[in-house]
DNA sequence: CAAAAATTGCAAACGACTTGCAAAATATAC
DNA sequence: GTATATTTTGCAAGTCGTTTGCAATTTTTG
């Protein structure tokens, strides 16, 4: 592992959400190229030690993110106000998955599921302003 | 509903798949601007008309695909080999994800689901080449 | 430690998509 | 129905996320 994989590979570890190139390429700025950091990626997910998804939002635009690779993948909701990642816990779609692509012959190799609309945090305020006059 | 709107939103209404921005450009090369069939969409999405999701796929790499919008959504198989979509029926996630969601405080105004792998055409393909001998 | 192989940084390129602007088409006013 | 206001279009240039060619540096191997 090449000091540039290292620091990808333990940036997204231990993030709680899923991790964008555009993140990593900010915070490594100083280190690592851009281009190094796309390849680390893509080195890291070929690897099998990554995930990823492609997802739009409005503040950041179209975007793939990275998430640590694990036996039992999780799913995610991003959150429209904010532009965050709440984590939606185990996959629950397999036996859903299953009988859909039995049903019609199909391999299934992989899903991508994610829920977008607004987290707690930015309901909670929408519900205090509206609820607080003047 | 100018021409250029009611061409885009006839071929998305006939096709059996979701369709792209490119393949529209492609069909109406001669006739519209990609600007235009771009606008477009964006028209019929905003007014309603239109669904759309991302999806990567190997040969036309990271774009976004349009569907009618109907009253029950439906989600899509899309195969590895052949790069064209199945359809896997009307969505039946609505109560995992309410249930996923309430548990967690969060309001979902929508969500994205797609399976990927290889359908069963070529699957036959692979099959029938393999057991094959010469 | 030298030779071979892999990785990096830089700069340019790519592809999907967006945008400014002037011309053309369409809708509205009279 | 023709003048005027509004919307839509085509073109060309630009944006943004990502990729790639290549020479230089780093890492691995013998």
């Amino acid at each position: 592992m090449t000091k540039a994989r290292t620091h990808v590979l333990e940036t997204i570890a231990q993030a709680k959400e899923p991790v964008s190139a555009r993140q990593l390429c900010g915070k490594f700025q100083h280190e690592h190229d851009p281009a190094t950091i796309y390849r680390a990626l893509h080195y890291l997910e070929e690897k099998g030690r990554l995930d990823s998804f492609i997802l739009h939002c409005s503040e950041h635009g179209t975007e793939r993110y990275y998430v640590l690779h694990v036996a039992e993948h999780r799913h995610w909701f991003h959150c429209e106000r904010c532009h965050r990642f709440t984590d939606l816990g185990l996959c629950q779609f397999d036996a859903l998955v299953a009988k859909m692509s039995a049903d019609r012959g199909l391999t299934v190799t992989s899903h991508t599921f994610y829920a977008t609309g607004v987290c707690s945090e930015c309901r909670a305020k929408t519900k205090v302003s509206v609820k607080t006059p003047g």
